[in-house]
DNA sequence: CGTGGTTAGCTTAAGCTAACCACGGTGCGTTAAT
């Protein structure tokens, strides 16, 4: 009742929906809670509001910049001053003034690096962090091990703020990245809120072609027919480009290209103006979608598939958002196999490489030097991310610290106990890859096959689910008129009634 | 990691092989002490 007064006074709501409440019942209980929304549930109410419940500062941890940005902004406009982003952004004096005043701030921002920072440590012990939300937590597990180490690290951060309360929030998450999560953020106690992270609005469609010349035609003769607007993903920068180029030179107008290879400035002007309905289609990498919040988007269309059925989910999910009908289609190439494999295979460093590089810390330390990073990468190929991986190894074991130990442990016991680490993560990833063609290959539904991935089962048919159950492809057409889904119902069961034809058995044919 | 394209170098000087290289994504943070 007390909860309902707030949302109104506040937010100006009337009804929660479904599955904030208890979530934040639980959050004001003190709590640990993971919570598993479908996107667009509206999770970020389920920490703002008990931020005016709770005594303290409620601390936000954000993967990116623009979501942190987004955020602020969108608080401010309901009328909410004191909240702040800290990262680099602000400008040194901006940050030290807001680090001498932290308390004021009810609602603080972060990203996991700059959460490693000891001054800004030190502020946030002064002050009572009465909150601590874990924002797209599903990053934990899915970069945290490899591209941003200090995601694990996050644990660490929690027990030196004396273990408030953590709100983990994420969209999609299998059971074992929901236990990667909670086990890598040292939970205990944890109150467990999983909705479904089906969205029965969005159709699947899957199809198989021989080549890439192939794919390129049949794409294009998608993007002519769709109704827009639309997103187009990619697994590389060179393909987003080239597609986009090809669109236009055939005639689509309001395509551009996305990838993290850009200017900052660019991507977010092209961002903008996907948002205010300027540009019609993007042609991608994974780089775009978190924190796109558009509603409209008719469409998701996938030239490449990612490296795992978490990501596809993640991506398809960005159409749709306005409960409208959207279509999710997927085209298949013998080769697609190869790009994923790669970019698995990449981020680790070879085994002679990892040897190598330990030989040149271990020259450093018994000269008595601290580790020089940027001396042991000038005489190393490694990569960016591979060295980080690297370096999160010897520090989780205390490696990196004491140079002792790294004599008396020798080389060898180092070399194979991190050789051991990446056997076990390409052979998970190499695993999810697998499970990611083995839905490919699917015979019978689709959205069963993927929900049974995430331990659900389909509870109530759908009339427009994917191409191997059925589906009509016109509601999806610019040439047609909008289909509205429960006329479309309407029509259908009148037409099973006439034939007796069952909804779910039809599809086995 | 694994594939596909190019080139160097060999030679029954026009065609073969071996060696080499380019290709494939995601983002933070970069500046001080009581």
């Amino acid at each position: 009742m007390q909860l309902e007064q707030i949302l109104l006074d506040r937010f100006g709501f009337t009804a929660f929906r479904e599955g904030q409440k208890s979530i934040i019942e639980a959050v004001l209980d003190q709590k640990n809670v993971v919570a598993m929304l479908p996107t667009g549930a509206g999770k970020s109410l389920c920490y703002i509001l008990p931020g005016y419940v709770l005594e303290g500062s409620v601390v936000i941890v954000s993967p990116l910049l623009s979501l942190m940005e987004d955020q602020v902004q969108q608080l401010q406009m309901i009328g909410e001053k004191r909240v702040i982003a800290i990262n680099s952004f602000l400008s040194y004096e901006e940050r030290m003034t807001t680090l001498q005043s932290l308390g004021k701030y009810k609602y603080i921002f972060v990203s996991p690096e700059i959460l490693q920072s000891t001054a800004l440590k030190k502020q946030l012990k002064k002050i009572k962090v009465s909150l601590f939300v874990v924002d797209e937590a599903h990053c934990i597990s899915q970069w945290g091990h490899e591209f941003r180490t200090d995601y694990l690290k996050l644990n660490e951060v929690i027990k030196e703020l004396s273990t408030p309360p953590v709100l983990a929030l994420t969209a999609t998450a299998t059971n074992k990245v929901i236990y990667d999560i909670v086990s890598s953020l040292g939970l205990e106690d944890v109150s467990y809120h999983l909705h479904s992270i089906d969205r029965p609005n969005i159709a699947i469609h899957v199809e198989k072609l021989n080549t890439i010349e192939e794919k390129k035609s049949k794409l294009l003769e998608w993007v002519k027919t769709l109704q827009g607007p639309g997103i187009i993903y990619f697994s590389s920068r060179k393909w987003s480009e080239h597609i986009s180029a090809y669109l236009k030179e055939n005639g689509i107008s309001g395509v551009s290209y996305y990838h993290g290879g850009m200017e900052a400035s660019e991507r977010i002007l092209i961002q903008q103006q996907f948002l205010n309905d300027q540009i019609q289609l993007i042609c991608c990498t994974n780089a775009f979608g978190m924190g796109v919040n558009k509603p409209n988007v008719r469409y998701v269309i996938h030239f490449h598939y990612p490296s795992n059925m978490e990501s596809y989910l993640q991506e398809i999910g960005r159409a749709g958002r306005d409960g409208k009908s959207s279509i999710a289609i997927l085209l298949a190439s013998p080769s697609d196999e190869e790009i994923p494999q790669a970019l698995i295979g990449q981020e680790f460093p070879a085994i002679d490489e990892l040897e190598h590089l330990l030989h040149l810390i271990n020259e450093q330390y018994s000269q008595g030097l601290a580790v020089n990073e940027e001396y042991i990468l000038s005489r190393s190929t490694l990569t960016e991310t591979q060295w980080r991986f690297i370096k999160y190894q010897l520090e989780v074991n205390g490696w990196l610290e004491d140079y002792d130990i790294m004599r008396k442990l020798e080389v060898d016991i180092i070399i194979k106990s991190i050789e051991t680490v990446i056997k076990n993560r390409l052979l998970y990833k190499k695993s999810k890859l697998h499970e990611m063609k083995r839905w490919l290959e699917s015979i019978t539904c689709r959205r069963e096959a993927y929900l049974s991935i995430f331990n659900e089962t389909l509870t109530k048919s759908i009339d427009q689910c994917c191409d191997l159950c059925s589906l009509q492809y016109e509601g999806y057409t610019k040439s047609t008129e909008f289909i509205n889904p429960v006329h479309f119902k309407e029509w259908k069961n009148e037409l099973q009634l006439i034939f007796k034809v069952g909804g779910k058995s039809a599809k086995s044919s």
